[in-house]
DNA sequence: TCATCCATGTGATTTATGTCACACCTAAAA
DNA sequence: TTTTAGGTGTGACATAAATCACATGGATGA
């Protein structure tokens, strides 16, 4: 049986059982309960985390206290506060977990390692942070141009799962709608 | 007297002149004038364009007819579909001259051969790519929490000189509102 | 030079969404 | 158990923004 980051890397790259044993020694394996941390808001990040089993939220607060949801992450997504990671700076947002979580991460050094040791992880990660700006890119265009109803069934249509495993009131905060919106466009 | 491609790039990687020799051997320059396109929406794609004077808008329109913009390039910017042209799908924007401009490009293979052939141009575009997310990821911060006028208040104050170069019309579709609203912002 | 288009401002009205309040139910904690 | 904290739905009302309508002035092209 396969390793599921395996099978997640072979999307993109193809690898020896050699090569996916050496890039997995570069990530350590950790467990966390509901509501404990990955990041906290002010922390300095070194860490990209990848969900094995789980369910994460990045998320942070507005000056009137209410809370914003920039990413869900569930198996096979990776998570992090990138801007604190890429820039070395304090993190302006909270990472916490949703459920129970398994979870593999790399530091920064790692990573730098790994890349440099084996060139072709240069493409896994240039192609995912591609992917990760079309998504983002995506994200605003719909934010854009569809109305809280569309982005509502937008989001169900491709993430149906998700309304099952969180709270609404954080698929409210994600959509930038409030609760009871929400509520009513699900009615 | 630099090129100002090359004031570009050394932000971030130091370069001899034969090395920008090199890289600028494998742009080409091109001069458009106001209301000429670059990119067509339904088009494939296979350039990134980097503007040396001039500023271009890139944009849709939904199914109502209201169109959206997604990104004004000025000098120093880079533009192009990125969606398309990383998938090699047909573009879903349009990239246009409000100005007549002057750029400079980089084909797909091109700069496949140039990054190749100098590895540190690796770095710059990771580089770019990395810095390109964090921005893209704070205007969605910003589509969620800030209110209409706060979000014009941050365009104006990091971007004053737009709101002299291009109509107001055009920056109200980029923040997200209508025409009317962002001059009642305004007033 | 005139005619047309486009950009812009502003009033009146409509519509979408937020906010506040309350009820109810379930799951976790004491 | 009993208690408490969340999660959810829904009504009443407030508010932000869209839409529609119209006027004005400046630029552009015939």
């Amino acid at each position: 049986m396969n390793h599921p980051l395996r099978q997640h890397i072979e999307e993109i790259i193809s690898l020896t059982n050699e090569e996916f044993d050496f890039i997995l020694g570069h990530f350590e394996r950790v467990k966390k309960r509901k509501h404990q941390f990955l990041v906290q808001e002010g922390d300095f990040v070194n860490k990209e985390y990848w969900v094995i089993k789980g369910c994460l939220k990045t998320y942070f607060f507005d000056d009137n206290g209410k809370e914003h949801i920039l990413q869900f992450a569930t198996e096979n997504w990776w998570t992090s506060d990138y801007e604190a990671l890429i820039n070395k700076t304090k993190a302006n947002t909270s990472i916490d977990c949703l459920e129970d979580s398994d979870l593999l991460y790399i530091t920064g050094e790692n990573r730098e390692k790994l890349t440099l040791a084996m060139h072709k992880m240069e493409r896994f990660w240039a192609t995912k942070s591609k992917m990760g700006r079309i998504a983002l890119q995506n994200r605003i265009l719909s934010l854009l141009k569809n109305s809280a109803k569309e982005r509502y069934d937008l989001l169900l249509e491709q993430y149906p799962q998700l309304f099952q495993r969180v709270p609404k009131k954080l698929i409210a905060s994600y959509l930038g709608v409030s609760r009871e919106t929400l509520s009513r466009l699900s009615s």
